[in-house]
RNA sequence: CGGGGUGUAGCGCAGUCCGGUUAGCGCACCUGCUUUGGGAGCAGGGGGUCACAGGUUCGAAUCCUGUUACCCCGACCA
């Protein structure tokens, strides 16, 4: 299987195709029999759930708490804010009739003309409207405020083209929304929750990210401002991994959510929204993997340690995993997973190939001659490299291991990353490292929408973000040769 | 929605131009034996309305007409 990936990678003409023969024979997920829409396989979901657990752990510890909202939106709801529905209007799915009815042709099942809804409800693509409905009911008073929600929910975006984990016409995410009090407060929010997603990418995922604001073409429909996280993958194009919006009043405006200050006087709500996605799965493969297949940081692996016994015979096999099991015992303790492989219709090697292929930290296979001489094979999979060890304090040396692995996958990512920011000055030279390098650039704009769109049509790259730690630099805009004041980041992306 | 491509076993494909025994190969699967420190070998076996519908023909996977599905490249996007 692995063998089929290299040979893939070497004719280097479709990273995507790689990327999406990685992702099927990983067994994370797959294309389902429904246009656009994907099966998440137990193996990818089990890395989903552990990136869930963590980001719902952050969450709660910076005050939130979990709802749920209707997967339905009647249609006069979304079109109540102006850019918002503007921004989704053209991928929306929408649901026109509640009954089927047996053809009276006898071509099966058909659409009852008769159950038509008054109506349409659309099948949310993100839940500003129906939650800002909502909590319409709940605030009267600014002792109402703050709403610090989330809702861990699927939404469908009716997307062209899709492919896996990256865009597909349904998915799953987190959707937090927040109402406050003051402007300063919603803004605070805002920033707070990109900077948990920057921590969560960082840490859990080992890709690292610039965070910054969005231009404002790039932005939410219906914000004030986003803030964004930008990962860079291994082929040099931009992953957006987490967006937080500063959503002003303008959804409080839309729904009319007004509350008492405290000065006794009514005002609008100010508003937050935030949320990452099963996207996140994707910067996870694109970020790490090799031509073996995947690297999984140990935080996410749903298999930290495999072992793979090697055996001549069944007496053997059963002394190897006696052993091994004392050993897992052990790991256990320590809450590392493991998996013994015993399985006796394959051989050793083809156990090798297929936990490189989904990324399983760290191997240990042991033998008779391990056994004769009290010893373990330890091969880790981010750098691949193979150790024979005592048996003797191998415990040890593997729980320090998953910390320093999970270190040294951020660390060559970010390396990676770093080597990948290139700064320019001329137009010549942006587009030269575009096609050649790829990567981000950092360069001066002239802060127009106009010019922002001029490069997106002739290069495909755009401004990913607006870095937070942009410093001041007097300098003229690449195209236009009007001053700035600051370099944004470009790149290709996602 | 534009441009290109492909539908033949669970997966990947050959065969189609130029119609002709029983439709073939690799992987996977099942059985048995031998193997087992990096993707095992041999032997045997199971599995197909050749995308669908219509037409031409003594005869169609192959030719003609229509339909449909999927993939790739654009426009759109987290």
């Amino acid at each position: 299987m692995a063998k089929e990936l290299k040979e893939l990678t070497n004719k280097e003409d479709s990273y995507s195709q790689w990327y999406n023969d990685l992702v099927v024979k990983a067994g994370l997920a797959e294309n389902s029999a429904v246009r656009g829409c994907m099966v998440i396989k137990p193996y990818g979901y089990a890395i989903w759930e552990k990136m869930q657990r963590a980001l719902d752990q952050m969450f709660k510890d910076t005050g939130h708490q979990n709802a749920y909202f209707p997967l339905f939106i009647p249609k006069s709801f979304f079109s109540k804010e102006a850019h918002h529905v503007e921004g989704f209007a053209k991928e929306c799915a929408v649901v026109t009739h509640y009954r089927l009815k047996n053809d009276p042709q006898g071509n099966g099942v058909v659409v009852d003309p008769d159950a038509k809804l008054e109506e349409e409800l659309i099948v949310r693509p993100t839940s500003e409207t129906i939650i800002w409905n909502t909590y319409k009911n709940w605030i009267q008073s600014y002792r109402d405020l703050p709403i610090l929600c989330n809702q861990w929910a699927n939404v469908v975006r009716w997307e062209m083209r899709t492919r896996l984990f990256l865009r597909t016409a349904e998915f799953l995410w987190q959707e937090g929304h927040t109402a406050h009090e003051t402007r300063e407060e919603a803004l605070a929010e805002a920033k707070k929750m990109i900077g948990v997603y920057k921590e969560f990418v960082e840490n859990w995922m080992g890709v690292p990210v610039i965070v910054g604001h969005k231009s404002e073409n790039e932005r939410f429909a219906g914000a004030e401002d986003t803030l964004t996280i930008e990962a860079l993958m291994q082929d040099g194009k931009a992953l957006q991994s987490g967006t937080s919006h500063f959503l002003g009043q303008n959804f409080a405006k839309a729904f009319d959510v007004q509350f008492a200050n405290r000065e006794g006087k009514l005002d609008y709500v100010w508003a937050t929204s935030w949320g990452v996605s099963t996207r996140l799965m994707g910067a996870l493969i694109m970020a790490h993997s090799d031509n073996n297949g995947l690297v999984l940081p140990p935080k996410l692996a749903p298999i930290q340690v495999v072992m793979v016994p090697i055996y001549k015979g069944p007496e053997e096999l059963t002394k190897v995993v006696a052993r091994l099991e004392e050993i897992a015992a052990e790991l256990k303790k320590r809450g590392i997973s493991v998996k013994i492989d015993d399985r006796d219709n394959v051989r050793s090697g083809f156990k090798f190939a297929e936990y490189e292929l989904k990324g399983v930290p760290v191997r240990l296979a042991m033998g008779p001659r391990d056994m004769t001489n009290g010893t373990v094979e330890l091969m880790r999979r981010d750098t691949l490299e193979k150790e024979t060890l005592p048996q003797e304090g191998i415990v040890d040396v593997v729980e320090k291991l998953m910390d320093e692995i999970q270190q040294n996958i951020f660390n060559k990512a970010l390396k990676f990353r770093d080597s990948m920011i290139t700064r320019v000055d001329t137009y010549d030279e942006f587009k030269r490292v575009l096609d050649e390098k790829g990567g981000f650039i950092l360069a001066h704009w002239d802060g127009t929408v106009e010019t922002e769109v001029a490069i997106k049509d002739e290069t495909k790259a755009t401004i990913r973000c607006i870095p937070f730690d942009a410093p001041e630099e007097e300098g003229v805009c690449i195209y236009s040769g009007k001053p700035s004041h600051r370099r944004v980041l470009f790149a290709r992306s996602y």
